[in-house]
DNA sequence: CTGTTAGCGCTTTCAA
DNA sequence: TTGAAAGCGCTAACAG
């Protein structure tokens, strides 16, 4: 399988390792260098030369080495650096593809990690990035403790880009959704339509986008010179089934809500449950009889996959993840690419729409 | 802000650059031996030493080149290679988490890319990662093309485990969802409960699972000496929309299906669109009558978020995409961390459960 | 306990 | 058009 002296190392170096430029140069008879420029190119190499060189590097199964390329100057990683605070939900997952897809088309891979809305483990995580040379990093900053990590003089002079949430006393580009005008306009459409006991399922509040939604949640009523009813803002629902239980308890209430705005979709999904358990019970009580949960309207943050077959009257203010992702890493690259490097972080917030299911 | 020297290149090297071990060495007045010592744990330096070189690391905002770290013979990268064929898939999505999850416990970083079904596209995502010394791949194999540059003796020594699909020539570790079973189970199901006439939706078959999620359909019709009906199999459909096209046309068919069995969720979900479209124009011209499409009966592969909440009676066939990703990424590490190097490739078919929805 | 030397694989000079 | 030398940042091996 391999050119000679079987077992013997080859040359004094370790054998059955990884060939190098060397290995190469030496059965293409020719020297490393040649090998390197051929690599890059074929640039001033005969053409004769070059496929000598391509011919040995196929039959070695060279593959030229990143980590020790990066490693002289004036030479890129190539590596982008992401974290988000939970990979396997879908809306970062999609987000995720929106990043893949713009690094793809400047040439660059991306290196994952999963923060799980744990600010020590996002520390961790990006200090390794930098220390794989990432050329940047777009960054969802978790939900908890403080981001010193993040702010710009801290990394060492890799840009930094945060999506989908700021965080606080970080000064870095920033891609946000328009959480305060979807929240406020949701509600707003709630309250045309006479609600006046409009319950609010969401995030902790030490979320960014958590807040921004109660901001939004609050401003809509504050427009009418109405304040938000205590007992129907429930917070905190990180998954569907603690929404579900949150939304269960607020229909039980003696006087329970006529509307409910739910601040993103595990919430929605969650409150959707409650409500078609409850509309069945009623059924079983009173068949025949239209159950006096249809008659509850909901209105959500954030799509999914299914939210047109909602089995309840259903309005949702939707947003595009990947769009997000792209934009941040657009962001991104313009910091890396352009000139414009020095100038002072933006921050831009993209538009939503708010949507009727059918 | 910076040590000495404001402006002039310190030491004849370029200056502005990230600090190297030499930098804190310098500002510690120790050797960069000393250094390095300190950061790999500071065994066999005295506790003083360690004190001051932390406090130049800190000061720099010194992060270790883990590049030129990877350089040294003996030396891992801390990265595996993961290739999926659809990033913003929830599914793949779900199974990359349980990756990252097990990559997280044995201190390794994973590289993401989107194959996105495209065979030559993984060929240049896998060279990719060799050159960045990954120490194992994780692939999804794109339904696409062949598969050659997938085969272990191509890796140049790299283990690769094979995810979710297997690939055609290719003998590696593998971990796949037991799709046959599945699939015949549900197809099973439909027959006992008397239905002949069983529409088939899925995958193009040059992808793995849509192959052998037919099969299973075969394998359970011949077991009642009967045949899939041709007409009603319909392949190809690579999302939701496509599969509601192809479901509305065959429930427009002279003879439709009496129960459909859809072999993943896009399919699914396409089906229920269908579905639900005919029993509203049906309920519009005979109202107050149950529409015919209500009795349709729907087994689907795969679950998704609103699956107990579907408008339409349905079963599926589950399991679980985060275990998926987890014992793909198990069989890595037992590769790179046991002796068990050398055992020939083991294949694993994970169990699927059968699950009405309520 | 600490420092010196050497070299990992590659490519940018510079010289031939 | 090609090659030799040097060094990117780091750490084993060997002094001291």
């Amino acid at each position: 399988m391999t050119t000679s002296e079987p077992t013997a190392p080859r040359n004094g170096r370790r054998r059955s390792s990884d060939p190098t430029v060397h290995d190469v140069a030496e059965r293409a008879g020719v020297s490393p260098m040649t090998v390197s420029r051929v690599l890059s190119g074929g640039k001033n190499v005969r053409i004769e030369v070059q496929e000598r060189v391509e011919k040995a590097v196929a039959e070695l199964g060279y593959h030229r080495n990143e980590n020790a390329r990066s490693l002289r100057p004036g030479q890129r990683s190539g590596l982008v650096g992401v974290t988000i605070t939970n990979i396997a939900n879908p809306y970062y997952a999609e987000m995720l593809g929106g990043v893949e897809e713009v690094a793809s088309e400047h040439s660059r891979r991306i290196l994952v990690g999963n923060s799980n809305e744990d600010a020590e483990l996002e520390r961790q995580l990006v200090a390794d990035f930098i220390g794989r040379r990432v050329e940047g990093l777009i960054v969802v900053p978790s939900g908890s403790g403080t981001a010193d990590h993040l702010r710009p003089d801290r990394l060492g002079g890799v840009p930094i880009v945060l999506a989908s949430r700021a965080a606080a006393d970080v000064d870095a580009d920033t891609v946000l959704i328009d959480d305060v005008n979807g929240a406020r306009q949701a509600t707003a459409a709630l309250l045309a339509e006479g609600h006046r006991r409009i319950a609010f399922l969401g995030n902790r509040l030490s979320v960014f986008t958590g807040q921004r939604r109660l901001d939004g949640f609050r401003l809509a009523h504050q427009a009418r010179g109405l304040t938000p009813i205590d007992e129907l803002v429930r917070l905190g629902q990180q998954d569907v089934s603690s929404a579900e239980i949150a939304m269960t308890e607020l229909l039980a209430l003696p006087s329970p809500p006529t509307a409910v705005f739910s601040a993103n979709n595990r919430n929605t999904i969650g409150a959707i449950r409650a409500i078609v358990n409850l509309q069945r019970r009623q059924l079983e009580q009173n068949p025949g009889t239209e159950p006096a949960a249809s008659r509850l309207r909901l209105f959500g943050f954030d799509t999914f996959d299914f939210a047109d077959m909602s089995p309840v009257q259903l309005s949702v203010v939707d947003h595009d993840a990947r769009e997000l992702g792209r934009r941040a890493a657009q962001m991104l690259f313009d910091r890396l690419e352009n000139t414009s490097n020095s100038a002072s972080p933006r921050v831009i917030e993209l538009p939503v729409t708010l949507r009727q299911m059918p």
